[in-house]
RNA sequence: GCUGAAGUGGUGGAAUUGGUAGACACGUUGGACUUAAAAUCCAAUGGUCAGAAAUGGCCGUGCGGGUUCAAGUCCCGCCUUCAGUACCA
């Protein structure tokens, strides 16, 4: 009957189903719906690599084993394709991103395609099509047209904070707002002009233009968010970033901190990934307190958790960047104060970090006032206080902070103990549990608890602080001086930005002439000559016909990378729609994600912005759901195995991994294509690689093999140890593959591949193949097994069968994918050992086979008599009476009653039974009179009762 | 430092959640088929001791204690590795 020829079956079937349009979703059904969704790639010019599709074929498991089980699968696909590599790409050759975004689509979908996934790609999305970031645009107004109101606890329309504000002013709104937003009187408002109001409003958009300090990235020529930055340098490139005052976009993501907080108990996420966006977030409860200048009408605020040792304080920090500091410095200490600024100011980010041992500081001259006792309190600064976090500034105390000590001590300040009994000669007490509170007037002899809430009482009495929520989470910075990314729907009149109408949208991405910034430091749009909105015509028009009437330059930032990923698991429910981001129908049906998979690198940046997206247009009604993603698993990433040659330092001899004794070396990465699985190099086609390696020498093993040294790694190109999945389909086929990333190890694991291994699996689709055709079991035993027959399985059979079932469909409950295909493997040969060639145990066997080999369950179900696809079948039942009919029952007396039955194998020997029985009665166990809760019987082997 | 995850054969990893530790696979060794190689198939494979053998004994899940008839699994105390985060007041 032939070999089993991947190759052929494999591309008969996916042009079968892309014919058939098999995983064609209906937003109309009467099963229950299930959505399951990856992580679209971003389509890098390099293509997949085996790593990638880890976290597909597992959605693509799930998704195939949901359709059996009945369930209406949505299962799209689509590309995240704005981006920052792309554009340097670009800068590089001149090309237009778009032209290569589109060849990389191109290649990612052949790969893609080759592996057989269920993808429906009827409905995909790529975030840089214009009919795509229309919706990305829309939301951003919908955004800019709302604010936070603290009392509804939503965001709500602007026109109707308009509304409050010209009846009653905002003093009683509480809403999420800028720190230095004026109080404004229902007079005021009224009497403001247009432009005024349009200035107050923009302290309570969701999506604002303020100066703040940014990161910037002089190499990238952009600004990052933080989530964006590693360890002080840039996630991509590594490049420096330093601090800088720009006029930036930003999204009032803090105002959703709450909310973003406790949605995390309403979803089913790993705990890590909860728990970084918990840290993320970090929400800490204490009180806010303001200090009063001596001799000046300033007030500094501070931001505590330990309101309670307000009596221990002896000093307080400012951060070199308050604004306060020029002010209250006092002349004797003004030169100081500004050398120091200046010294902190010129560090970047990376060496702050890189230097938190070191204590500076400088002292301001000038003196705060206890709220309580009254008595003076120097004010310094310091770098140890952070601008961002809080006020910027804090109370120190340095019996109870080891930073407020180590400050202290440097500078020769005071150092007031307020805790009983503890000694704090060699460092601050900061168990805030184990302290009772002495020299503090009327808080001595409380407890942490009691005594931060008497504080918060009477510093909210005296109206000198109140108790507060601090969080870490800031506003988002969402501008980015690039080309590559969705055009901001803004114009600016006099400086103050105007959306353009939403019935003009998509507004595209203009042509430049080059994709650098300009030669002012201008974005890359600022090169495009026809960038300018009339506002009569409402059309983009050349910008020589800017006028102070009705043209207008429009926005030359454009949205950062996470922008167009937000929400476009909703667009997939409709993504053709035109006239909205999706039906309410579509999002009334689908809802939200129910399975979600991908990397857990996300976890602070897209899924903690789409939540808060998702939260924010349900608010306004767009959306009937504030979580986008019900239930989220994160794949590990599949590792490398580079090779290193090892070069004799200053050289060109290349010594074997045996044969090097004590000299110093210096490894290069070999391309692994040149090692063969017993880490063997071959020498001609390294020799051949470079030019530079054509006359080297290499010092071998003693039988002549020169050995590699290999090491773990992630994988990527530059380090010469990628593995394509499509060298893999070719030669082991794309069920092969799928089987194997499965059976590599744990889903969520981090894992290296190794090709070797590959092979186990791909026999047992050869196997598998050889027995239904010829009925050649695994054992070599010839029996017309698998050629099917229409007669009744035997009970033992029907028993192999529901076992198996059992636990695969256990399995994929659980995402333990990998155990699975050790149990199909035990099937086949147990199945193969008993002769069994039953059509009723065959067939469900192929369509439980189906989610992880799709390709041969198809060809194999058409071989049993199927013409329909598999993906219409039943999913076979686990059906328990098949594990229980096929049992036996054996009464167990114990001291003389029968005390129950037990249930066993019908090829249990009776004698063993009774074996187990007379073991069990020589146990203290039944000496002790315990009764036995579980008996384990091995056949033949070993017997043992336990109680 | 903090948070989280994890330590099981030569390797990747199983273990019905407290009940035969090492499933399944890779690798290795031996064998069959080949002139040979590849492919394929079969057998053995945690360590150790006894035995010609069948077989049996002992030791074994990072380390040290504990609970239990029974611990890879639970409790206490350490060690190590990886990941995330970091002057967060």
């Amino acid at each position: 009957m032939g070999n089993y020829d991947f190759n052929s079956i494999e591309s008969k079937w996916q042009k079968y189903w892309a014919e058939h349009q098999t995983f064609k979703a209906s937003n109309v059904s009467e099963k229950p719906k299930y959505y399951v969704l990856d992580m679209f790639p971003y389509p890098s010019g390099a293509g997949l690599h085996v790593g990638h599709p880890l976290g597909y074929i597992a959605s693509d498991i799930f998704a195939r084993y949901k359709r059996h089980k009945g369930f209406n699968v949505l299962h799209p696909q689509g590309y995240d394709s704005f981006g920052l590599p792309a554009e340097q790409y670009a800068i590089q050759t001149g090309q237009h991103p778009r032209k290569t975004t589109q060849e990389n689509i191109a290649r990612y979908r052949e790969q893609l395609d080759q592996m057989g996934f269920s993808f429906d790609w009827s409905r995909e999305v790529r975030t840089s099509d214009p009919a795509y970031y229309k919706w990305t645009q829309w939301i951003f107004m919908q955004l800019f047209n709302s604010w936070y109101d603290y009392q509804q606890d939503k965001a709500r329309p602007i026109s109707e904070l308009e509304t409050i504000l010209s009846s009653e002013g905002n003093t009683g709104v509480m809403a999420a707002s800028d720190n230095d937003t004026p109080a404004v009187t229902a007079q005021q408002w009224n009497d403001f002009t247009s432009e005024e109001k349009q200035r107050l409003l923009l302290n309570y958009r969701l999506t604002y233009l303020a100066e703040t300090e940014v990161n910037w990235c002089p190499q990238l020529g952009t600004v990052l968010a933080n989530d964006e930055i590693v360890n002080g340098v840039s996630e991509r490139g590594g490049y420096p970033v330093v601090r800088k005052k720009m006029k930036q976009w930003s999204m009032r993501i803090t105002a959703y901190a709450q909310r973003l907080l406790n949605g995390l108990d309403t979803i089913d996420w790993p705990q890590p990934l909860k728990d970084s966006q918990t840290n993320w977030i970090g929400r800490s409860e204490g009180a806010e307190v303001h200090f009063k200048l001596q001799h000046s009408d300033h007030t500094i605020s501070v931001f505590t958790t330990r309101p309670d040792t307000i009596f221990g304080v002896s000093f307080m920090t400012l951060a070199p960047e308050h604004e306060l500091v020029a002010e209250i410095t006092t002349a004797a200490q003004k030169e100081e104060v500004e050398t120091y600024v200046a010294a902190t100011a010129k560090r970047s980010e990376r060496e702050r970090m890189a230097d938190v041992k070191s204590i500076t500081g400088a002292f301001t001259g000038a003196y705060a006032v206890h709220p309580f006792t009254g008595k003076p309190i120097p004010v310094w600064i310091g770098d140890y206080v952070l601008a961002g976090y809080g006020t910027g500034a804090v109370m120190s105390v340095p019996c109870g902070d080891q930073r407020d000590y180590d400050f202290a001590r440097h500078f020769n300040i005071p150092i007031p103990n307020i805790f009983e009994g503890i000694d704090i000669s060699e460092g601050a007490f900061s168990d805030k549990d184990k302290t009772v509170i002495a020299n503090s007037d009327f808080l001595n002899g409380f407890q942490y608890k009691e005594a931060t809430n008497k504080v918060i009482e009477a510093l909210e009495q005296k109206g000198t602080g109140k108790g507060k929520v601090n969080y870490r989470l800031r506003d988002a910075v969402f501008s980015r001086q690039r080309y590559w990314g969705e055009p901001f729907p803004v114009y600016y009149k006099n400086g103050l930005p105007q959306l353009i109408d939403e019935r003009y949208l998509p507004l595209t991405l203009p042509e430049v002439s080059a994709y650098l910034p300009t030669e002012d430091g201008e974005p890359p749009l600022g090169r495009a000559d026809t960038w300018a909105w009339d506002s009569e015509q409402n059309k983009v028009v050349s910008n020589e016909k800017i006028d102070h009437e009705t043209v207008f330059p429009l926005e030359l930032n454009t949205m950062p990378g996470w922008a167009g990923s937000s929400c476009y698991m909703f667009r997939y429910m409709d993504p053709r729609n035109d006239q909205a981001l999706a039906s309410q129908e579509a999002m009334e049906y689908w809802q939200n994600v129910d399975l979600y998979v991908g990397g857990s690198e996300h976890a602070t940046g897209h899924l903690l912005y789409s939540r808060f997206w998702v939260k924010f247009l349900y608010d306004r009604g767009v959306l009937p759901v504030d979580e986008p993603f019900k239930k989220l698993i994160n794949q590990g990433m599949i590792l490398g195995e580079s090779a290193f040659v090892n070069r004799l330092e200053g050289s060109n001899t290349f010594v074997s991994a045996g044969m090097q004794t004590g000299n110093v070396m210096q490894p290069i990465h070999a391309d692994v294509s040149f090692v063969n699985h017993s880490n063997e190099l071959d020498i001609e086609a390294f020799k051949a690689w470079r030019p530079e390696y054509e006359d080297s020498e290499f010092i071998t093993e003693k039988d002549g093999a020169f050995k590699v040294v290999r090491e773990v790694e992630k994988m990527s190109k530059s380090k010469y140890n990628v593995v394509n999945p499509d060298d893999i389909c070719e030669r082991y086929g794309a069920d092969t593959l799928r089987m194997y990333e499965m059976f590599l190890g744990p889903l969520e694991q981090a894992k290296p591949w190794n090709t070797a291994g590959i092979t186990g699996v791909h026999s047992f689709l050869k196997k598998l193949w050889k027995l239904y055709h010829s009925g050649i079991a695994a054992d070599g035993k010839q029996g017309g097994v698998f050629s099917v027959s229409e007669e009744p399985a035997s009970g033992e059979s029907l028993r192999i069968l529901h076992k198996t079932i059992n636990k695969v469909e256990e399995d994929i409950e659980n995402f333990s994918f990998n155990t699975s295909v050790s149990t199909f493997m035990i099937a086949v040969n147990e199945l193969g050992a008993q002769g069994c060639n039953s059509r009723e145990v065959l067939e469900p066997l192929v369509v439980l086979l189906s989610p992880y080999a799709p390709h041969i369950s198809e060809e194999l179900w058409q071989k049993l008599g199927h013409s329909e696809s598999i993906s219409i079948a039943a999913f076979p039942k686990f059906e328990e009476k098949y594990l229980v009919e096929h049992t036996k029952e054996y009464p167990i007396s114990f001291n003389g009653k029968t005390r129950f039955t037990l249930e066993l194998p019908l090829d249990m020997a009776k004698e063993d039974i009774e074996a187990a029985v007379m073991a069990h009665e020589k146990t203290e166990n039944y000496l002790a009179g315990r009764a036995p809760k579980k008996v384990i019987v091995v056949p033949g082997k070993i017997v043992n009762i336990v109680g």
